[in-house]
DNA sequence: TACGTACTGATAATGTGTATCAGAACACGG
DNA sequence: CCGTGTTCTGATACACATTATCAGTACGTA
């Protein structure tokens, strides 16, 4: 019953609902997040915020993370980016010409760590996957 | 009727067939790292090359990562490692207590890689895949 | 051996993020 | 309301890894 859009409304939330304060440097960044078209730097943020100091937007950005509300992406080089976490665990694409960013989801990622759970010494707990891509855009 | 042990030999001549000097700062450099038992960080390097100046370091590493000859592992957090490159392409998993790194080359990823190229947008132009562990020395 | 170029190393600068801390905003009980 | 303790903010300083700068050095070749 609900959009893909509806769920960015939820950043303020997702941190009512962990006992953080709902305060108005807050609400301007998790709102600021939410109208960004696409992946962001954290710099990104704090130029579109100047009201708000760099430091509450770093702490803003790793609460958000830290709840899963956010994705951290590697990028081949430079700074990395933030994307909204739309479902739950899943993998990104990234143009690195023009920085886009898409979400997949592939069951082969999941079986290819299972198979790998039986042959790696010790146990798998965590692990991180970016692919890179010239995207249609970009290169036609 | 070359041994991996031998292939270990061969950082500064691959710097010299790209047409790079051989000089004394990157024969210890080279050196450095062929001794290294495992995975190191650029600032472990410069500690036990404290006569070669820091950005004779990260310059010499930067080198041979262009070349091929070592890879950059991206830790969970924290600097970056490097590992000599034993095989073209292969995959790490790393300890996330001790820092051990062991190297995998699983074809599953590939063919996932395969067969996402089929319903992403664009073209991939490469990944990052790092498999995160408790090594069996550090959670028996 | 001389010469031009590549390289080096000390240092400064950069970029990204975190620690500090005094003051402001908030929630809550009286 | 008002006080009170806690959380949060923002300016700033700091930390860390890495790169830029640049004068001086070493290299390899003619």
């Amino acid at each position: 019953m609900t959009t893909t859009g509806q769920l960015r409304h939820d950043l303020i939330t997702t941190l009512e609902d962990r006992g953080f304060r709902l305060t108005k440097p807050r609400r301007e960044v998790t709102t600021a997040i939410e109208t960004q078209a696409d992946a962001f730097t954290a710099e990104d943020l704090c130029e579109s915020l100047p009201a708000v100091g760099r430091a509450t937007v770093y702490r803003t950005i790793k609460l958000l993370v830290d709840t899963g509300a956010l994705c951290k992406l590697a990028m081949p080089d430079g700074a990395p980016k933030y994307s909204l976490a739309r479902v739950g665990h899943h993998h990104h694409t990234v143009c690195v010409r023009c920085g886009k960013v898409s979400d997949f989801r592939d069951t082969t990622v999941e079986r290819m760590l299972r198979s790998l759970a039986k042959e790696v010494d010790g146990q798998i707990v965590g692990h991180l996957m970016e692919v890179y891509v010239d995207c249609s855009d970009c290169v036609p």
